[in-house]
DNA sequence: CGTGTAAGGAATTCTGACACG
DNA sequence: CGTGTAAGGAATTCTGACACG
């Protein structure tokens, strides 16, 4: 459970090669953190770090910009998907244990 | 066909989160570069990008020393690796490429 | 051989602010 | 609102060298 493809979502990348992978400025990229649409970790130094996840985002999030979308906008887009995305969530783990509850907890396939 | 996973083998990542991901030190990383063991990209400015796939292969390399296997024979094993796998690739290539001079360009699985 | 370290410099990143509009 | 920029400082990275063994 949480598959994610691991690399993706690894906060490893500093703000000067995201500007490199996305060709956005600095500035760009620090005003969308400051509006809430992207969350980068930091070094012990204070250093951001970003996921490959994010440099795709940062791409989606400028080109909504420049379709004249405000920041706000986007946040509340993202806000409604990441809400239903946890919706569907939710309701695969409830199916999840009522089968568990009526045939057991199993690993993967069933065993034949 | 070169169906690498695309964020493993991008060089993004600088020696600072190396450093934090695998636990080796500044100079260790940099003396495996300079025995060529690990061949990082650079920036403009000349810092060193590495990739998740070097972070692993650093890893792996770290191992080895410390059970006592000197650069230069885990430098002749990588290569040796390396060459195995060459032959492989120009193996399939060429059953390949028998298999389109017999039955045509095709790509992907035969349609039904 | 493999690694630590101090040295000096250059590239990178950070924050808060002013500017334009 | 979204972005550019100059400012000053701190964190990061670089290379070449000395040290130990």
């Amino acid at each position: 459970m949480g598959n994610e493809s691991s690399y993706k979502d690894k906060k490893v990348i500093t703000i000067g090669i995201v500007r490199e992978l996305t060709g956005l400025s600095e500035r760009q990229i620090r005003y969308y953190e400051e509006r809430k649409l992207i969350f980068p970790e930091r070094t012990a130094g204070g250093s951001r770090k970003y996921s490959f996840a994010d440099v795709e985002l940062l791409v989606e999030i400028a080109n909504k910009i420049e379709d004249g979308v405000q920041t706000h906008e986007i946040r509340k887009e993202m806000l409604k998907a990441q809400k239903k995305q946890n919706q569907e969530e939710i309701r695969r783990k409830m199916i999840q244990g009522q089968l568990n509850a009526q045939f057991g907890i199993r690993k993967g396939p069933a065993s034949h």
